[in-house]
DNA sequence: ACATTTAAGTCAAGAAGTTTGACTTAATAA
DNA sequence: TTATTAAGTCAAACTTCTTGACTTAAATGT
């Protein structure tokens, strides 16, 4: 048996994967419910105190949680409860739009604790690496400056552009990123960052945002529509961020949609891109933004004629998402003007009748998320923090040898 | 911190979680891989000989795995290779149909070691329910004389019937099981049997058939299409079976098609109940599938053009669950008769491009999967199987207190 | 006031399971 | 015949969770 062949197999376990799993699952029931006691996280996690006891003190010593005040009020010795401590790990994200480059840097709790942006540079992504480098050597020294203990508790570095991957390169014109589909993005700022690195498309940035800050906090299963130069799905399945089996799950933007006519993807109808093309404005500026925000506050008809159109295909959208994933709600987010994205968002109703309209559903069926140029690079950084501190049977299974 | 409120936690896990994790890793990769020495366990799943040998050994005295002859043939000590063994364990499926019930007995392979079908009384569930647990009972009889050790080794019974579940009553004339979907089903047949007991609907349980020995083992990302009467997908997703927040993910069939025309429910358009009515046949009776194996079969020309409608939906449909879900391979499969899905399948080609035509690929986009009147009963046998035994995150969690 | 009850949390020993390193066994290759 | 390689075992050590008794501290009831 000792041959060369592969054997397919899960990787095993043993009490360290079953400490880790423990510690994530600690860390996630004061995410979502706010500081627990150890008798209260004893009784939620089925552990037993003396356990929780022995972890809380752990991650005390670790700085992830720190205790609060007691809590008098019942009977019995009073409490005390333990929060999670923002200060106690620190990540980067990164959006590679088609013209710009946008960095935050987020803590534990998911906020924002700085910001950048820049135009990427012509040169392509070797050019462009370049300044994402520089740009987050400037982050991590003002971050060290101003958080001396952050330098050592930076989790990771996420990424976040336009997908889908690994395709032969297209003859799609509007599909201006192919260099940097083709660079090896990850590879390169790994090495050049040493931080722990990986890539999602923009709409599961985004949805990895909402999962951390927004409408989806705690949900187990959820589809986030992203709206903004093109369309697509973040997905909340089961608990985690599902991705596919090459990233590009949730591509509902290259769905055929044929609402009375030839088919054509989804994104052809309904997405920023296609705003930019009924009014004629040339995407290629950053101020076809902020003329889209300005019309739109201004009820420019053109826009209201586009918004019509598009609110049936994303009703259509909605449906196909609710039928096919069944999820616990549909929110709405993307990097849209927000005036737009409310409208639209509006315009969407009455949604078409669907399996989602159940008898005792208790969240709407559609809600509307972070909105507005930053959601992608914040649901960027949310990902290192999600991967490195939440329960996933990944985080239980051995991996060195 | 003693009031009442509910806290969302994820459970914790200890040692023996850690352990039966490891012993569900031992058996998925004896089952993927074929027989696997200790060895090679070890290398496979990280973990060390010493542990291999001890699981191996508990797994053998229960019954679940046994040593083949001694592989020579390489230097150092002959490895003794060990295989599952069958009669390790068995699972219950039944079906669920409008007319009939169709009951299956499997084995911890999957190969099914008992059948028997019925057709259904008038009366509902209530009639319809304690008919199956006269099948159920007789075939439990029936396998305790056949294999003794089966009676203690039965690991649930697992149930598929057409979705979806939970809605308020529907108009839609075309659904005749609302009596079931308002029925205590699990309730009743788990008291009934002491059985652990789960319900699918039916092409999940299609999707586990080819998880289990179909053309589905051993991948992570795999949508299954049912064809039967209705129509909906089988959803492979991360490894696991996903169901979604009400079972009710993957219906492709309710989803809004619209080529040329006013949209409708794609299993409205390319179903076998379109088939039927498309034929002017009566759907309650069951020569109607017969009728349409013969007429297939004799190449008649007016199933030959729903034939071409069909495919151009399937095409359609193909292309949206690739595109939404990049899974590995998409699997045709149903309960269809078989002439027809094999000439649905051919008609289906060529396939719309789309994501999943990527470089470098090795399964195909679209492959046939197992057709025929049995192919939910089987998966729904297969599911308590894989529950059982499967590596799953979910059972790796403390349960009872 | 004061005893009782209730609940949070700690202590120390024990139990479950994996790891380690040395050792044994048994085959092929030189 | 010897060296090498690899499978598998043994016993002790290690990590982590559990158990049950105990301590602490508050609210409640008389």
């Amino acid at each position: 048996m000792n041959e060369l062949r592969t054997i397919r197999a899960k990787s095993g376990t043993n009490q360290e994967g079953t400490s880790a799993h423990n510690r994530r699952v600690i860390i996630e029931a004061i995410r979502l419910n706010g500081p627990l006691s150890r008798a209260d996280l004893a009784r939620a996690t089925r552990l037993t105190k003396q356990t929780i006891s022995n972890l809380v003190e752990n991650l005390e010593v670790d700085g992830l949680v720190a205790s609060e005040e007691v809590v008098r009020g019942g009977r019995g010795q009073p409490s005390t409860p333990y929060r999670l401590v923002p200060e106690g790990a620190f990540a980067l994200g990164v959006q590679i739009d088609r013209h710009l480059t946008r960095l935050v840097a987020v803590d534990l709790m998911g906020q924002e604790v700085a910001r950048a942006v820049a135009n990427l540079p012509p040169g392509g992504p070797v050019e462009g690496c370049k300044l994402i480098l520089r740009l987050i050597e400037a982050m991590r020294a003002d971050l060290t400056r101003r958080i001396p203990e952050s330098a050592h508790r930076l989790a990771g570095l996420g990424l976040a552009m336009p997908g889908p991957f690994g395709l032969a390169p297209s003859d799609d014109e509007t599909w201006m990123m192919a260099e940097w589909q083709a660079f090896p993005l990850v590879e390169t700022l790994a090495a050049g960052t040493g931080l722990a690195t990986s890539l999602q498309n923009d709409a599961t940035a985004c949805a990895a945002a909402e999962r951390m800050n927004g409408s989806a906090d705690g949900l187990d299963h959820a589809v986030c529509i992203y709206f903004g130069y093109g369309i697509g799905a973040g997905l909340i399945l089961g608990g985690e961020l599902y991705t596919g089996s090459n990233r590009n799950a949730g591509e509902i933007g290259m769905v055929l949609f044929s609402r009375g006519g030839t088919p054509s993807p989804l994104e052809h109808r309904s997405s920023l891109a296609s705003l930019f093309q009924h009014l004629g404005l040339d995407s290629a500026t950053t101020e076809a933004y902020a003329e889209v925000e300005r019309r739109t506050l201004a009820d420019d008809p053109r826009i209201l004629a586009w918004l019509a159109d598009a609110a049936a295909d994303m009703r259509q959208a909605v449906h196909m998402v609710e039928t096919i994933f069944d999820p616990q709600t549909v929110i709405l987010s993307g990097s849209a003007p927000e005036p737009l994205a409310k409208r639209l968002f509006d315009a969407m109703f009455p949604l078409i009748p669907s399996n989602a309209d159940r008898p005792g559903r208790t969240l709407p069926r559609l809600q509307l998320g972070m909105i507005g140029p930053w959601a992608v690079a914040l649901g960027a950084a949310a990902e290192p923090i999600r991967r490195a501190f939440d329960p996933r049977f990944s985080a239980i299974l051995k991996t060195a040898s």
